[in-house]
DNA sequence: CTCTTTTTTGGACGATCGTCCAAATTTGGT
DNA sequence: ACCAAATTTGGACGATCGTCCAAAAAAGAG
């Protein structure tokens, strides 16, 4: 009889495992860098493992970007959920500036995908559910914000939230691409223009929380 | 004797003509999925010609580069200096609409070549150098405006470019990635939201214009 | 232990990559 | 027309790619 319902934990256990040795491949050396004997020797096994597992690199590619999603963005979802409302903004900004700083190859990893995505129909729909969770999240922020201290929009949410969506993608990308000259101070005008601009989202009249320190 | 002096022109035209034909196949496959095959079919020629104007796939890549910088940013340059002064505001986003729309293949590879240049330490300098460019030419432009109608900056210049630069490059990004979801939405959202918040960078006091028509 | 199933190995396969070069062709000065 | 330089060709080279597979090794049920 088959062995499958017992062994099918570990199967997917070991499948984690390489998915998660394959994202740090890649994201270290980038899609168009990364073959597939990288991957098994980064992850200590040999190559026909990951024909395995993977039905081919194309299933392994979008394994790791739908595990990118489980991971950074569910993350980032309890974070933001769990951030105190008071001074929000502080606390928002400061969960982005270490991400920023501590996560920068998945950062790196996650526009690297996005442009594949652009040239690779195949990854068109894992990018773009991502891309979605990210801004209902936004969306979910703001409400959460105006909900609270009974500030409104000066734009309607749907909106407000890409707009800041946008800003913050901008502006990681521009933080990342000054790597040695400026890095820190792309870091500094981030944390100089990023409440300043999310103010200016929000109504003049209501009370909102400016402070960044 | 050597008939470089004449022939030189010749071959710097061909050269360039390699380079332009080199730009359209690299924006229709992208970096990752672009060979000397491809470019050299696409172009009519054979293989070894492309070894014969450039050193290396590297130094091909760094031509096109350069070609790009030489290419889109002076025509943006043109356009923005250019552009009328009343109503400044409409003008610029009708460039930034325009060149979002027909040059679209363009700007995929422009955000190809920064991923790449976060892998590829070798085109580092070239996408700094056009990133810089851009990023005084907003300058120029905000300053322009600011002389204009004696307006005055909410923040400083640089962050203020910073900011904008970030903003339209974070816009520009989500605008091409919603392909066929919502394109249209992106683009009435990016029309709806961007001079808003080009507006929050300046002074509520001044007499900045708003309108998009 | 025995046997079946699952897992893993190491290498082979054809395709394609960037690179390189000797020979053929074209070009332009004299 | 002649010749030397510049240009172009087509193919070869080794390396590496994704894919695939037969056989060995490991694992668990009986």
């Amino acid at each position: 009889m088959s062995r499958s319902p017992l062994s099918q934990t570990k199967a997917e256990a070991k499948r984690a495992f390489l998915i998660e040795q394959a994202t740090l491949c890649l994201a270290q050396k980038g899609y168009a860098h990364v073959s597939l004997r990288d991957i098994a020797k980064e992850s200590g096994v040999s190559l026909g493992i990951l024909h395995y597992y993977f039905a081919s690199k194309e299933d392994l590619l979008l394994a790791i970007i739908s595990s990118y999603k489980e991971g950074f963005v569910a993350e980032l979802e309890r974070e933001v959920v769990e951030a105190p409302l008071d001074d929000w903004m502080a606390s928002f900004f400061a969960v982005l500036h270490r991400s920023l700083t501590r996560d920068k190859d998945q950062h790196r990893l996650w526009y690297d995908l996005q442009v594949q995505a652009m040239y690779v129909p195949a990854f068109h729909a894992q990018v773009s559910q991502i891309r979605n969770r990210l801004h209902s999240l936004i969306m979910r922020m703001l409400e959460r914000v105006t909900d609270a201290d009974g500030s409104s929009l000066a734009v309607e949410k749907e909106a407000a939230a890409s707009t800041l969506y946008s800003l913050i993608d901008g502006l990681f990308l521009q933080s990342m691409l000054s790597e040695s000259s400026d890095h820190k101070n792309a870091i500094s005008q981030f944390e100089q223009t990023f409440p300043f601009i999310v103010q200016s989202l929000f109504l003049p009249s209501s009370n909102v929380h400016t402070s960044t320190k």
